[in-house]
DNA sequence: TCACTTTAGGTAAACGATAACTCTTCTTGT
DNA sequence: ACAAGAAGAGTTATCGTTTACCTAAAGTGA
């Protein structure tokens, strides 16, 4: 920047306001500097302008898993609305693993960022209230475990999704529907279940505590649990999921039991992967607006940035039922 | 910084020098010191820091498609790597378009990265040669369209790879092999195609070019190639393809067209992704090691960081078979 | 006891930009 | 024709650290 400045005969200052866009310039001046940048070929060093603004252009996204299904999708949005803010992004998976987490809390306020994405149902060492008392900026994308929070999240319409799951397989004629759960104390994942009794009650079927399963959201889960749930006595005609890593267990399990889809039990799953569609039968699931979703956070998290306020400190968008083929009528079933 | 140095009676200098550990401070005061950073529950500037040192403290990663298979493995290894050297990942995908890619680079040359890891196989705006030119750290993973480069890079033994899964077909029994490649322009893809042809001349079985479709590493191609394949007068017994994804493509297919895999037709992938095991029927695969990919690649950057030489400047580590259950016999085989 | 090294600590100049001011030099209205 | 204001450009302090260099006191050997 001093080399440009000398070169063109001007003071630094000059160079850093035509580099802004700031008044304060003349036009002929402003061209010269302008050529001379660029025949220079200048780059600005971002840490004196961090050193200087107080802002790193850094966005740091926090979640438990890299897995490629939810995240995934979720990051798509992010990615897209970090498009225009010239921020970039920053990824860190906790791995559910308490001092990894812990570590990147500590790297997290040594340095610096703008503002935090938390892809994280829970903590366990106190991320929020570290980033409440830092004041560092922050939104919370999907479930969560407490009801009400004291900071901004976003989210989806999980109890109607649920309850349009539920609904659409009683529909079809389903009586006996197993569900398997995201862990309990997630309050998205009661609400999924919540939703599902709710259906069950409106149609006047009795619910079956033993068709009630409860998983980790993870493919494993679905194979497991499928796997009790086709051990019972009286086993359900169709299963539900908490998400769509776990209908792909479930598709696993019937595959190894050689049950077919959906003429010998019905799945459908929740979230709406990028790859559900391309499951063989494609699948028939509650869509997220994952995407939507990590593009709103971003935006908000952006406007909170900027100290403008937020229109609304929690938000949901809503769930649709996309139907595919990995649901029919049960074999014996009475409409 | 200042506060505690007034508070412990010394010089800023002082503290910096315990902060960091350098000699030069006796250990009375530097205990002293100690305790008040302790309970400032300081923190240190980061942007100062960089600005001084000339060290961003962040890794940039650059790919193709944030798709959820291959890029998550390697992510993976990446993070393990990094979770020693305290440094952030910043993560990019350019989409594979053209003017994303050159906002990335100018984005990237503005900004400060203390490296970047590559995992694109192929770029459109120059940036190896950007990088090259600026004197940025950094090391390309896995495939490339040129032969050999003028910068580290990491991959596999893809040629081996794709000969064995030829040869583990050719041992079933299989005589007419479909293989669905990547795009043929890189250097990995022809690998594949190349290894497979000389399996067949090995066995002695002569190579029909009907045979030969090229994709794009996406799982469409795996649809819509397989379909073509089928059409064929005298269909392959089985498939190979150039990776996962375009595996599930082709089972994708197969079950539109109510084939069953492995008794109508066998299919091996490639890349040995996070959830081949759970396809149904579990996919047999050249299982690439991913996370140790991403692993060498980080230690190689960081050394390069620390201006350490390379022990080599291209590494491939092994591919190997993964045996599960989309291969079998071909109804007509004989061995 | 004196010259010399070691040790503990401080001073001040960077690092590369930004921003609040100040100083000229034109305009412009009356 | 003159005071007032606007516009162009420069001065200088500052952001929070690190580091090269300096000083003074204490330790050391002959």
């Amino acid at each position: 920047m001093a080399q440009i400045a000398q070169e063109t005969g001007v003071s630094i200052t000059t160079v850093s306001k035509v580099l802004n866009n700031m008044p304060g310039v003349g036009n002929q001046t402003r061209e010269r500097i302008q050529k001379v940048v660029e025949r220079y070929d200048y780059v600005q060093n971002h840490a004196a302008r961090h050193l200087r603004k107080g802002q790193s252009g850094l966005i740091d996204l926090v979640l438990m898993r890299l897995e490629g299904g939810y995240d995934v999708g979720i990051m798509h949005g992010i990615q897209d609305a970090l498009k225009q803010s010239g921020h970039r992004l920053v990824v860190f998976a906790t791995n559910e693993d308490e001092s990894t987490e812990r570590l990147w809390l500590r790297r997290l306020l040594d340095q610096s960022t703008d503002g935090v994405l938390l892809l994280l149902p829970y903590e366990q060492v106190g991320i929020t209230d570290a980033l409440l008392a830092q004041h560092i900026p922050f939104v919370a994308i999907g479930d969560r475990n407490e009801p009400t929070t004291a900071f901004p999240t976003i989210g989806s319409t999980i109890w109607l999704g649920g309850y349009t799951a539920t609904e659409y397989l009683i529909s079809l004629g389903h009586r006996r529907i197993g569900i398997i759960t995201g862990p309990l104390h997630l309050m998205t994942s009661r609400a999924r279940l919540a939703a599902y009794r709710e259906a069950h009650e409106r149609a006047g079927i009795p619910v079956d505590p033993a068709l009630i399963c409860e998983g980790n959201y993870l493919l494993g889960d679905g194979i497991q649990q499928t796997h009790s749930l086709l051990d019972l006595s009286d086993p359900p005609t169709a299963i539900f999921t908490g998400n769509d890593a776990q209908a792909t267990g479930v598709y696993q399990a019937l595959y190894q039991r050689n049950i077919s889809i959906p003429d010998g039990i019905s799945v459908i799953g929740f979230d709406d992967v990028m790859y559900t569609a391309q499951m063989a039968p494609p699948l028939t699931t509650i869509r997220q607006p994952l995407m939507e979703m990590g593009k709103m956070a971003t935006h908000m998290l952006l406007n909170l940035i900027n100290g403008q306020p937020l229109d609304s400190n929690h938000i949901e968008l809503s769930t649709s039922l996309v139907i595919r083929n990995s649901c029919a009528r049960p074999r014996n079933g009475s409409l």
